[in-house]
DNA sequence: TTGTAGGCGTTATCAG
DNA sequence: CTGATAACGCCTACAA
C-alpha cells in the first residue's frame, strides 16, 4: 500500500543494472561524455528517469576531496542591516562561484569562541570558513585556523595569521567629523550604539581619535542601544547642551530620534545642529531623504570575505581589507548659523 | 621551506599509524567509546592532535546515507524583513536539532522555478528541501518532489502535493479591515505593494474580499513599491479623497509616508484619517510607537518550515498551515470622528 | 564504445 | 579491549 521505505538512494549502480549496462557508462552520461551511443544514452537517461536518480554528495566530495562548500558562521545572529547583507554578498559571490553555503548561527551560545566553531565546522561539508563577528571573543588573538580550512573573519580588527575583511568604523568616524570641523562646527557630539557591539565601540573610539586629532574638545559620548527611542532620548540631552551644533549618531534609527527630539525642543536641524547617521538603512523607509548617512557595502564585504576564503591557503602576513563608507551628504547637514 | 601542499586530509588510517593502532580505535576514541583503554586512547589523542585530524563528512554521510542538512532556496534574495527572520527562524531552528543549512541563492537567475531549483540541490548535502517564496513561480502547481527529498514550500498559497508553511496575508487584511469597520468606518482604503509579490498580491486580494463580504464599497486601491516615498505619494491621493477615513497599507514604511502626506495636506492622524501597516518593522525605530501594525512571526514561520522538512516523507494530503499575524493598535487608528 | 579494478574515509559487524 | 573486513556511491585509470 504505502511505499516502501527507501532508505538507500537510487545509485549509478541500480541504474545501470536497470539499463542493462556498466555503472561506468552511467556516469558518462550524468557527465554528457560523448563516448556513448547516443541508444544507450537514451537507454540509461530513462532509466535514471524511471529510477529517479541523483548523484550523491557524499560519494563525489569523498572522491573529490573536496566540497566546493564554505562555511559560514554567524556569531549572533542574522538579522540586523548589516548581517543581512554580508550574508547576502557572501551568498551571492558563492553561487556565482558554483558554491554552496554552510551556514550556522552560533547566537543561541552564550560565549562562542572562534576555535569552537572550526571545531564544530571542521566536521562540516566546508572547503573553508568564514567568521562573521560582530562582538569581540575572548580567543580573537589566540586562533589558528585549523590546518587544510583556510578562515577568513570579518571584523573591522586585524588578526595575526587570518586574513580580515570589515567596515573601516574608524575611518567612517574620521570621515564625518572631519567633514562636519570642515563646514566650521567647534565640535561633534556622539552618540554611540549598544555596548559590546564592535561597530558601535569602533565608531565611539574613532570620534574620539579624530577629534583627539584635530585638537578639538572632545564632549562626553552618550550610550544608546540603536533604538530609535534611546536616541530621542539622547537627542533631548543633546538639545540642553549649549555648544552642541553637530551631532555624530551611530546609527540613522537614533539619529532619526535625535533629530524628531531637537525639533521637539525647539531646536532646528540642520539650521540649529547638524546630524549625521550611519548605515543608512533608512533611505527606503523615510518619505523624504532626509538624514544625511555613511552607507557602508556591506555585499562587498561578504564578497570579498568569500573571494578571499575560496582562494586558499595563505602565506606570510595576511591580509586585512577594510572597506571604506560613504558619506552621503542630505538636508540634515550644514554650516553652523 | 612552505609547508607541503597538503592535499589528501587527514584520515582515521593516518592517525591509527602515528598512534600505533587501528582506524578502528581510533573511530573508538573520536566517538568516546569507553571500550578503550585510557592510555591507548591518550596515545590516540596526541596523535590527532599532531596530526590536526578532523572527520570527513563526506564519509560520514556516505556511510550514513544522510547529511543531517536540509537545503534552503531563496528564490529572490534574502534581504528584507521577513526574508531575513524567516531565515532566521530556519536556522535556529536547524542548529538546535542539530543541522546545518546548505544556502542558495537563486535571486540571481531571472526566472527560476521549483523544479530547477529542486534539480539543482538534488546533488547537495540535504536531507530535505525549503523552497522559500516570494513571487510566484511559472512550475508551482506542476512541482513535485523528487522521491527521498522532503520538500517544504513557503508559501501563503497551497501546493497540491507538498506541504506549505506561510502568513496568513488574506487572515491579515481581514484583521486589519474588521477592526477598522468596527470602529465605526464606512469603508477602508488600500496602498498595496510592489506588483509581482506575492504578499502585496494577497494582502491586496484578502482587503477586497473583506470588503466584499462586509457589502461595503471597495475603493480604487493605490499600487505603490514598498518605499516611504511611493508611501508619501498614495498619501497626497488619499487626502484629496473625501470618503476616506481609513487605510490600510501594505507594508510600515509606506504607512508612515501615508500618515506624513496626510499631515502635510493638512488631515490630522488618526482624527481625520487612521492608518494601518503591516510587518511591524519601524517599531525599534521610530522614536514614538506611532503606527499600528500587523506583525507576523517570520521567526515562527521558518521554524515550523524547518520541523516539516525534518519530519520527513509525507503520505496523504500535505499540510497548510498559515500562520496568523497580530494587530498591534497604536495612537494612529481611531473611531472616525 | 563499453567494462573492470581500486580507493577516497568511515563505521557496523564479527572475530580474536 | 583491539583488530580485520566490507560496504556506502562515485570517478580516474586502464583494459578489452
Amino acid at each position: 500500500m504505502a511505499e516502501r521505505n527507501q532508505r538507500r538512494s537510487v545509485s549509478l549502480a541500480d541504474v545501470a543494472r536497470e539499463a542493462g549496462v556498466s555503472a561506468q557508462t552511467v556516469s558518462r552520461v550524468v557527465h554528457g561524455s560523448s563516448a556513448v551511443q547516443p541508444r544507450t544514452a537514451e537507454r540509461v537517461r530513462e532509466a535514471m528517469e524511471r529510477l529517479g536518480y541523483r548523484p550523491s554528495f557524499a560519494a563525489r566530495s569523498l572522491r573529490a576531496g573536496r566540497y566546493r562548500a564554505v562555511g559560514l558562521a554567524m556569531f549572533s545572529g542574522i538579522t540586523g542591516t548589516a548581517n543581512m547583507y554580508r550574508l547576502d554578498g557572501i551568498a551571492r559571490a558563492a553561487t556565482e562561484a558554483g558554491h554552496v553555503l554552510t551556514l550556522v548561527e552560533l547566537g543561541s551560545e552564550k560565549r562562542p569562541t572562534l576555535s569552537g566553531a572550526a571545531e564544530a565546522m571542521g566536521a562540516l561539508p566546508v572547503d573553508g570558513l568564514i567568521f562573521n563577528l560582530t562582538r569581540r571573543v575572548a580567543d580573537f588573538e589566540a586562533y589558528r585556523a585549523p590546518a587544510g580550512l583556510p578562515t577568513v573573519i570579518v571584523t573591522p580588527f586585524a588578526h595575526p595569521t587570518c586574513p580580515t575583511v570589515g567596515n573601516d568604523e574608524r575611518g567612517c568616524s574620521r570621515t564625518v567629523v572631519g567633514r562636519l570641523l570642515a563646514l566650521g562646527h567647534e565640535t561633534v557630539f556622539h552618540v554611540a550604539g549598544a555596548s559590546g557591539s564592535v561597530a558601535a565601540d569602533e565608531r565611539l573610539e574613532g570620534w574620539r581619535e579624530a577629534l583627539g586629532e584635530e585638537g578639538v574638545d572632545v564632549p562626553e559620548a552618550i550610550r544608546g542601544d540603536w533604538t530609535g527611542a534611546s536616541g530621542y532620548e539622547a537627542g533631548s540631552r543633546l538639545a540642553r547642551e549649549p555648544g552642541c551644533t553637530a551631532v555624530y549618531v551611530s546609527n540613522d534609527a537614533m539619529a532619526l530620534g535625535v533629530v524628531e527630539a531637537l525639533r521637539d525642543a525647539g531646536r532646528r536641524v540642520p539650521e540649529d545642529v547638524s546630524v549625521v547617521g550611519v548605515d543608512d538603512s533608512l533611505s527606503q523607509v523615510l518619505p523624504h531623504d532626509a538624514i544625511a548617512s555613511v552607507r557602508f557595502d556591506n555585499r562587498a564585504v561578504g564578497r570579498r570575505a568569500f573571494e578571499r576564503v575560496v582562494a586558499g591557503a595563505f602565506d606570510g602576513e595576511p591580509e586585512h581589507v577594510l572597506v571604506p563608507g560613504t558619506l552621503i551628504e542630505r538636508a540634515s547637514i550644514a554650516p553652523p548659523s
